[in-house]
RNA sequence: GGGGGUGUAGCUCAAUGGCAGAGCAGGCGCCUUAUAAGCGUCAGACCCAGGUUCAAUUCCCGGCAUCCCUACCA
């Protein structure tokens, strides 16, 4: 007779499927968890545990993600998951930063693109849109955030526009302006000319640029020494529009200078035969080249320091044009940062372009002019030049020294040059009254550096980072001269331009401010805020904006402390962010708290690097080697470009591509297989099947062993926030110790032994347990994934269950045991001598499967004491299994790397089973089943189905 | 211009003053009872040039590449 023999083993037997279909099946889990309530029943459960505050670093609300959003918002959702699952309440609030510039650009390129003037829009009107925009981005933003799996109160999320946070914004700045720290100041600045405001250090960004040098006589008017009498000082300058501000030349004390006569020149040359010029006598060579001088006498030679007292004029004295405008003295200083590396060693000293020169004509008492307006052209005082643009009028200027006599050469310099991170144009320093935030008035500064050395920053690094640059920052220009953001709620007196301190007043201003928003500050009449003591005639109403990384400095305020988040408090647990928020929101966060708090706003700083193409360099549109998360999101999933994260080093600069993302796709297949192989295997599982530990064969004790290790790795990976050692180890854990070793050797029982075999009973509570601890591990990072497996097996659709709600499994201590570990490694060793030698005979066709094989040993007396009582063959995944004595002969296969383990392949003798296909001498003894072994005619007896 | 990080197999990551490990991908093969799966096996790397040392991928110096930060080289 016939017995259909495959009906009767125990083939896996799940719902979950092979293919994942990530695209389709993760908006759908997305589904789930908001019908179930996902976010209210994490709040349940985690009522009363300790606290992990990741404060969120808001988006900025204009564009769709880019991957470094993706990337940055991944890993704190791993955080965020994994301390919850440590048995944390991590409450995460998302948000976004609203107000300033780049936004405020946007809607300004729209009037532009109707021929409307911006400037015509009444500013409450135009504020409202910059309002509607990042609403719209908002949403969007919000819609991608949350399919990338990250768990947060996405309901209630935070912005930096809502009246409530404009309002205490207003009301942080107020606690500078009271304690004194906040002032009014003119000094040189970062300017666009294009956006017609201040800039941070934060929203410049520096590229190549190539600007027109001239070489300009300053004829010697006194001089202090002899040697440089009727001689004329050369300066050299990168920004000759910067000549009409020109008030000194500097010098170095310690510098050579020369004073020489001009003997001979080229055609071209603006030089003179027998004039008298005085530069470092180290540049006196290049400067003679770049200028046409031929042949020169040197007539003295002296240190800079002699120069003291000299005076000079300026080159554009007594031009007829102007008006005597430039007829003052242009006084030689001493300046340390004078040097002979270009030009002439001279240097030309215009204050109010320059924050070196505008210390150093401050120290000397020399007038700031102000000679370029907000819009980069010469105001109408300037003669000559006014209404000349700074961009424009390099060569012009040039001119006009040349006609004056002044100009000695030209040439040009390609170098980095500040921009504006926005309209990417060049910037100007230049002279302005602006509010800053002082660094030493009420010692700020050495506050900010007594908090960094409080916090905890990984890596370490980052400490000093900050460190080097709070400690050297200048004051913190914080207005802006634009419309979109919270306004600098200060009054000045007109008399004695002395900011009104009030808290009265103050606080006016931000109860109106929590009812009608910053717009209150524009809307209302400046009386509402002064109440009755004050006259608003007496008082100018500032109109400048405050600088939006003040916003968002100020969001621990807002959020944190005073928000409408009950389970919030100050101060965060975290911030996280990329290393360039180190002169961003860490930065900012740091100063506005310690101005008002008196330390930092987060006990701990995590950054990453950034994100590159797969060749490591920069992404750009032009090189075409963007990568968009949206569209790993629909080729692939969200887990995988969550895999792609904690696979990754973040540490540094981490790169994507296509070959990248397709490796994270491989890796989740496995990953994805292992847990499909669980469930299968596991289908009917009963407790009543569950062994103890004590009674487990000593391979069950050693995947115990096993996860007790993987779980001392995952909680180190968990307080360090170091993944991707971990990830990569329970990836080799599924791939090596799971599949290739551990399933693979234990399918025959799970298949092939009857259903309440001890071993089989064993190998199923093992399943079990590392169902239990996968599922937990892999929740963090395959967020859908490993909700999707738990689901599979839990399929109550209550809001309690989901895996996200678990906690990571205790691991019994008894499962730990190293010597077992120890003595399992040599079995492996073992085990890969004979299966190099399987494959040797396979490839001579003395076999196929390895079961074919029976396979004889010759290996040191330590291999078979290790391996007493164990079945060699079941692990070996052969059908017999020898060790042999003696020598071994000449032709046996000989393992590798110094293991002195010989093996000889023969075939299996027997008949091969029809029902396991182990060959074996006893297949055909039982008459009932005569094609089957013993232990299969047994299950074949007692095989009952199992329920799915 | 200055400072810093990185540079190990096609990819992601290890380790180490003394034969450089792993996983994935790739080649070859087996199985067809995890099947758009599984198993085995093979091949494959220390950015370049000097120096210290018995010995350098590792330490030092220089260069190159790349990334980040920083600075009005006036």
């Amino acid at each position: 007779m016939s017995v259909d023999y495959k009906s009767t083993i125990f083939l896996p037997k799940t719902d979950f499927p092979m293919k994942a279909g990530l695209p389709e099946r993760e908006p759908k889990l997305l589904e789930h968890w908001a019908e179930t309530g996902f976010e209210k029943a994490r709040a349940e459960i985690s009522q009363g545990r300790e606290k992990f505050l990741l404060h969120d670093g808001p988006p900025y609300a204009n564009g769709h993600l880019h991957i470094g959003h993706a990337l940055n918002k991944i890993l704190k959702d791993v955080i965020n998951r994994t301390q919850q699952m440590l048995g944390k309440d991590a409450y995460y609030v998302p948000g976004w930063d609203c107000h300033g510039l780049p936004i405020e650009w946007k809607i300004e390129e729209k009037y532009r693109e109707k021929k409307l003037d911006k400037d015509a829009v009444p500013i409450v009107e135009f504020r409202k849109e910059c309002r509607e925009f990042a609403e719209h981005w908002i949403d969007v933003q919000r819609e991608e955030f949350k399919r990338l799996g990250v768990m947060g109160d996405w309901d209630h999320p935070y912005t930096t526009m809502t009246y409530a946070a404009e309002a205490k914004i207003a009301g942080e700045l107020g606690k500078f302006l009271m304690d004194g720290s906040l002032y009014r100041g003119s000094k040189p600045v970062m300017w666009s000319p294009v956006e017609k405001t201040a800039l941070a250090e934060a929203e410049v960004e520096y590229y190549d640029h190539t600007s027109t040098t001239v070489f300009v006589r300053f004829p010697v008017e006194t001089a202090s020494v002899p040697e440089i009498e009727g001689a004329a000082i050369v300066i050299w300058t990168t920004t000759p529009w910067t000549m009409p501000g020109n008030r000194a030349v500097a010098y170095g004390d310690k510098i050579d200078y020369v004073t020489v006569e001009v003997t001979g020149v080229a055609d071209e040359s603006l030089a003179v035969v027998g004039e008298k010029l005085v530069v470092a006598e180290a540049l006196l060579a290049d400067f003679s080249e770049k200028c046409g001088i031929t042949e020169t006498k040197t007539l003295a030679i002296f240190k800079g320091a002699n120069l003291k007292g000299t005076v000079c004029r300026h080159p554009l004295r007594g031009h007829a044009d102007a008006d005597g405008y430039f007829d003052f003295d242009v006084p030689a200083l001493s300046a340390d940062y004078a040097t002979t590396e270009e030009g002439t060693g001279i240097v030309h000293i215009a204050p109010g372009h320059g924050a070196d020169d505008w210390v150093l004509g401050m120290q000397n008492g020399i007038e700031v002019p102000h000679t370029v307006s907000e819009d980069g052209t010469y105001f109408d005082h300037v003669p000559i030049f006014k209404g000349w643009h700074v961009y424009k009028c390099n060569k012009d200027v040039a001119e006009v020294l040349k006609g004056a006599g002044g100009l000695l050469g030209m040439g040009s310099l390609r170098h980095r040059y500040p921009h504006s991170w926005r309209s990417k144009k060049p910037l100007i320093f230049r002279n302005t009254a602006q509010w800053f935030i002082s660094m030493e008035e009420t010692g700020l500064r050495d506050k900010a550096l007594k908090a960094i050395d409080e916090t905890r920053f990984v890596p370490a690094s980052g400490q000093n980072r900050l460190r080097g640059m709070i400690a050297e920052r200048p004051d913190w220009v914080v207005s802006r001269q634009r419309a979109w953001g919270v306004p600098i709620t200060v009054f000045v007196n007109k008399e004695t331009g002395e900011p009104l301190r009030d808290q009265a007043v103050l606080d006016r201003i931000t109860d109106a401010f929590k009812e009608e928003g910053a717009d209150a500050w524009f809307a209302s009449d400046p009386g509402r805020f002064l109440g009755p003591d004050y006259n608003a005639d007496d008082y100018e109403q500032v109109t400048d904006i405050l600088d939006v990384w003040f916003d968002s400095g100020s969001t621990h305020a807002f959020v944190l402390e005073d928000g409408p988040w009950e389970n919030l408090s100050w101060p965060a647990s975290l911030y996280l962010e990329g290393s360039d928020q180190h002169r961003g929101w860490f930065h900012s966060s740091l100063l506005e708290s310690c101005g008002t708090r008196g330390r930092a706003p987060y006990e701990a700083v995590l950054t990453h690097g950034f994100v590159m193409a797969e060749d490591g360099q920069k992404m750009s549109k032009s090189l075409g080697n963007v990568v968009a998360p949206q569209d790993v999101i629909k080729q692939y999933g969200a887990d995988i470009l969550r895999i792609w994260v904690v696979n990754s080093d973040y540490s540094e600069d981490l790169r994507i591509g296509p070959e990248i993302v397709k490796q994270q796709a491989d890796i989740y297949r496995r990953l994805r297989n292992t847990l499909r192989y669980l469930l299968g295997n596991l289908a009917g599982f009963e407790e009543s099947e569950r062994v103890s530990v004590a009674d487990m064969p000593e391979l069950e004790r050693w995947v115990l062993n096993r996860i007790f290790e993987m779980d001392a790795s995952l909680r180190k990976a968990c307080d360090d926030f170091d993944f991707q050692p971990f990830f990569a180890e329970l990836h080799t854990f599924c791939a090596v110790d799971l599949s290739a070793f551990y399933f693979d050797i234990r399918k025959d029982a799970l298949y092939c032994d009857r259903p309440d075999g001890d071993l089989r009973r064993a190998v199923r509570t093992v399943l079990d347990t590392l169902f239990d601890h996968l599922t937990a591990w892999l929740a963090p990072f395959l967020c859908f994934t490993a909700e999707e497996a738990w689901l599979t097996r839990h399929p109550e659709a209550t809001s309690g269950n989901s895996v996200h709600l678990r906690t990571f499994p205790d691991v019994p201590a008894e499962w730990a045991d190293a010597a077992l570990a120890e003595k399992w490694s040599k079995i492996r060793t073992l085990r890969r001598a004979v299966t190099g030698a399987l494959e040797v005979a396979r490839a001579n066709k003395v076999i196929g499967a390895s079961l074919q094989a029976h396979p004889q040993v010759f290996a040191p007396a330590d291999y078979r004491d290790v391996t007493k009582g164990l079945d060699l063959a079941e692990l070996c995944i052969t059908s017999d299994f020898t060790f042999a004595d003696g020598d071994a002969p000449a032709d046996a296969h000989r393992a590798e790397e110094g293991a002195d383990i010989a093996v000889v392949v023969e075939k299996a003798s027997g008949e091969k089973c029809e029902r396991c296909w182990k060959v074996l001498d006893e297949v055909g003894s039982d008459a009932d089943h005569p094609t089957v072994c013993n232990r299969c005619a047994d299950a074949v007896r007692h095989h009952t189905p199992q329920a799915a």
